[in-house]
RNA sequence: GGGCGAGUGGUGGAACUGGUAUACACGACAGACUUAAAAUCUGUUGCCUCUGAGGCUUGCGGGUUCAAGUCCCGCCUCGCCCACCA
């Protein structure tokens, strides 16, 4: 008897399994399974936080290979953007040497922690032979019109030197560098993602994702449906045009409030008010979002005109004022009292104001009393003419209908979703492969000419200036007429290179295209990918981007190639904290993979509870994962030599292997990997007693620790491999088919049935299954702890349920 | 302010379409082995009264039902995402 060493055990296995090739994807699938994780940015602190969602994957793709399948399992490497670039800066390194070390060490890593990686297909996008084809995706997107660069106000890090994508910003500070944030005119590159707005809403519907992230895109492209109503400018042709979600408030509405920066408010700001509202337009393009938000109280200013309402013809006096932002909608509101920021403006500018919608108790109009607001989106009209006593959604119809007659109203609809600012003023990123000639004007790098390679060796000089400044660069030829041209000197967003990567998966060397199209179409779509919650609204709705894109250009099949995502929790630090450096709460796991070997991790992990909840990392409730995995070992492991045989137990000991293997194929099926284990851990402690106290045929006992064996071997890979051996198996665990099990032995004969009083449990009595309601009843009302209850009260009546219970209903 | 989700023992968490609440694990306590400790093994462990036995329990308050952690209504708390989006 011999302890497991699981540091020894997996060494070999590892190294085994390197030399004969196991984890080689088959070049000619039959039946494909592709098992994609969200791959990482090798920053240089992978930790556990990593780890838990690329075990799910490792277990679905080596339970897939079980069910007969061939699969594509891989990972790869973000290796561009700020992190690495910040982190070389820091060390004094090349942003290449920093992130190829990275690479390195990762790699090494995702070996030891057991992942069924095929080590061949590895992708790191820095590479030119990567970055290659996201710019030549780049000169698809501009040949389609669906890149464009314009002059725009853009959110500007200053401690990074950067701009920033709105999602990158987060209540006005920098996601990464906590910096307040600036606004900035620059001229940059836009994807045109908006043009998809509709189309990336319909395939939210053909596509099997959580809930949770298809409301985050859907709150995101955040469609709305309302009217865009004209207001004549009072002594004036003119009009000014408001987009409202609510115009059945329209009879209430008494004044009308300007973004600073609409085209309308310098011509419509009378002599005497000039001045102020000059100032005020300066003071609030100075502001950032930050104070624009944190300013709760609102300011503004009076422009001196008015404008109709078209509904009640009244004059409205038109402000301006920065709650109201400039890019959505047409930088303009029609204000009442049934809004909380337009009520609380108004009083403290001392602007009158109307109500006309009550809340909903019933339609009747006549029983208002009191000067009611309702600031609910439903209600019932009064004060609005023939419209009185409509319900809200009733009125927006017929009000934007009735407008409509005059001219003055039309429905429409309008998205909160930008296009994607994909321009970075950084070094460590793909060149935007685009050529600036005085007489050309821009024009793109031919394919041929790609990639635009990023220089390497640079220092990367702390003032923010780009290595790409440098004349070697900029200065190059317009491939129009071949006179001096400059190049461009940002390059793309992250997210650009990380919006195609699975595509090349499938053919990661192929070199006349970004991808294979012979290799995709073995291998597409995607049957799981898997990553974190946090990935919702930017990485995950660019990737669909993307592939609308390619498949409207003719590039790739279809439009939603990943049907299938599964969103894993998130693990905190021992401390319940999110596991991240900065917080000092990381796990390394290195130091487990020593000490306890990867299984008792990935078991640890996997066990923690379900694997879409995640949780804390608690280091004093790891010892029992690494228990178990010598319990495991010691019961497979070491001899079991019966005497005699009883039968009773024969029985049940095939029933539960048998069942065991049913109950972990469902549940790793559907990466309900916690009760999977549990039941694991069950069958464990049962066979452990059975083997210490029991007789059973030598047969029946290594049948039901072969099928524990097997039905393991996705969750912990290395002491199954071992255990395979033990019991004389000539190949890899991991290439046996998964076991099978009777019917007849995961099916019982007989059922416990429980009696309860008034839905109270009292007793219970075993029953052979699908005994008749009657026979049930009979057997119930003749126990003695039951017969004692019932006749102390009259039985109103009898529930059976088959096979589960009998209910006496009695009146005491 | 909007959206989504969650509240179950000392702890992490189980519980299929309403049908035995607390699986599995951690921790704790007791015992065995040991000179001793660690490791391992065995037993106990939701709470309350307690001799047997009984009563109570899924954040709080109602409701539907023979039966509610699960469905409905109203609250409270926490988490995540979004946010002066008209």
């Amino acid at each position: 008897m011999s302890k497991y060493e699981p540091k020894i055990v997996e060494e070999k296995w590892r190294k085994v399994w390197r030399e004969t090739g196991l984890y080689k994807t088959p070049e000619n699938p039959k039946n494909p399974y592709y098992g994609l994780v969200m791959f990482a940015y090798p920053s240089g602190d992978l930790h556990c936080g990593h780890w838990y969602p690329y075990t799910g994957g490792d277990i679905l793709a080596r339970f897939a290979r079980m069910q007969g399948h061939d699969v594509l399992h891989t990972n790869g490497f973000d290796a561009f953007g700020l992190p690495a670039e910040n982190a070389a800066i820091k060390r004094g390194l090349m942003a290449d040497v920093w992130t190829e070390e990275n690479i390195s060490t990762m790699t090494r890593q995702y070996e030891a922690t057991g992942n069924m990686y095929d080590y061949d297909r590895l992708i790191n996008t820095s590479k030119p032979e990567y970055y290659k084809w996201t710019q030549w995706l780049f000169l698809q997107l501009y040949k389609n019109g669906k890149a464009y660069q314009k002059e725009a106000l853009v959110n500007w890090d200053p401690v990074d030197k950067t701009v920033l994508a709105n999602e990158q910003v987060i209540n006005g500070r920098a996601e990464r560098s906590g910096a307040e944030v600036e606004k900035k005119s620059l001229k940059q590159w836009f994807f045109k993602i908006t043009d998809y707005a509709d189309a990336l809403l319909e395939g939210l519907d053909n596509i099997e994702w959580p809930n949770r992230i298809k409301d985050a895109q859907k709150n995101w492209i955040g469609k709305s449906h309302g009217s865009l109503v004209k207001f004549p400018i009072k002594d004036s042709n003119d009009f000014l045009e408001i987009y409202t979600t609510r115009i059945d408030t329209i009879y209430s509405g008494t004044f009308i409030v300007l973004a600073p920066e609409h085209e309308l408010v310098t011509s419509l700001t009378v002599d005497s008010q000039k001045q102020e509202v000059v100032k005020y337009q300066e003071i609030s393009q100075s502001k950032t979002d930050t104070v624009r938000l944190e300013g709760k109280d609102k300011s503004g200013v009076f422009t001196g005109s008015y404008a109709l309402n078209p509904a009640t013809n009244e004059s409205m006096p038109i402000w301006v004022a920065d709650f109201v932002l400039g890019g959505y909608g047409t930088g303009a509101v029609f204000a009442d009292a049934h809004d909380q920021r337009d009520s609380e403006f108004a009083k403290k500018y001392n602007i009158p104001l109307k109500t006309s919608v009550k809340p909903v108790d019933d339609r009747d109009i006549s029983k208002i009393e009191s000067f009611e607001i309702c600031f609910e989106d439903d209600g019932i009209l009064y004060n609005s003419e023939h419209f009185d006593g409509l319900t809200s959604s009733e009125a927006r119809e017929k009000i934007t209908e009735y407008l409509g007659s005059k001219g003055l109203a039309q429905k429409t609809t309008q998205y909160r979703l930008r296009d994607w600012l994909i321009s970075r003023q950084r070094y460590w990123g793909s060149p935007i492969p685009i050529i600036y000639c005085e007489k050309c004007g821009t024009v793109p790098v031919p394919e041929k000419d790609l990639p635009v390679v990023l220089p390497l060796a640079q220092k990367i000089d702390k003032s923010g200036k780009s290595p790409l400044y440098r004349d070697s660069f900029i200065n190059t030829e317009c491939p129009e007429c071949g006179g001096q041209a400059k190049r461009e000197t940002d390059t793309m967003d992250t997210f650009v290179d990380s919006s195609w990567y699975y595509l090349r998966y499938p053919n990661p060397h192929y070199d006349k295209g970004p991808f294979d199209p012979e290799a995709l179409n073995k291998w597409l779509p995607v049957s799981t990918y898997i990553g974190g919650p946090e990935h919702a609204t930017m990485h995950l709705l660019y990737v669909r981007f993307m592939a609308h894109f390619l498949n409207e250009a003719g590039f790739l099949e279809t439009n939603e190639p990943i049907p299938r995502f599964i969103c894993n929790g998130l693990i905190d630090g021992p401390d319940g904290q999110k596991m991240s450096k900065s917080r000092g709460n990381v796990v390394d796991p290195d130091e487990y993979v020593n000490k306890y070997g990867a299984d008792s991790v990935r078991l640890y992990m996997m066990f923690m509870g379900s694997y879409t909840d995640g949780g804390p990392w608690d280091p004093a409730r790891f010892e029992g994962a690494s228990r178990f995995i010598s319990r495991f070992y010691e019961l497979v492991h070491s001899d079991y030599k019966p005497q005699e045989i009883n039968t009773i137990q024969e029985v049940e000991l095939q029933s539960r292997s048998h069942k065991l293997v049913k109950k972990l194929k469902e549940d790793i099926a559907v990466a309900k990997f916690n009760t999977a284990i549990a039941a694991a851990m069950e069958f464990v402690n049962f066979a452990s007693q059975i083997k210490r106290y029991g007789v059973v045929s030598e047969a029946s006992w290594k049948e039901a620790v072969s099928m524990l064996v097997l039905s393991m071997a996705p969750i912990t890979p290395y002491v199954c491999e071992e255990l395979w051996q033990t019991l004389g198996g000539q190949e890899s665990v991991h290439k046996q088919a998964w076991p099978r099990y009777d019917e007849k032995l995961v099916t019982d004969d007989v059922v416990t049935i429980v009696v309860q009083v008034n839905g109270k449990l009292k007793n219970e009595f075993v029953a052979e299954i699908g005994t008749a309601n009657e026979e049930l009843e009979k057997i119930a009302r003749g126990l003695d702890a039951i017969n004692k209850i019932i006749q102390k009260g009259e039985i109103i009546k009898v529930v059976v349920v088959p096979n589960r219970l009998v209910n006496f209903v009695i009146k005491q």
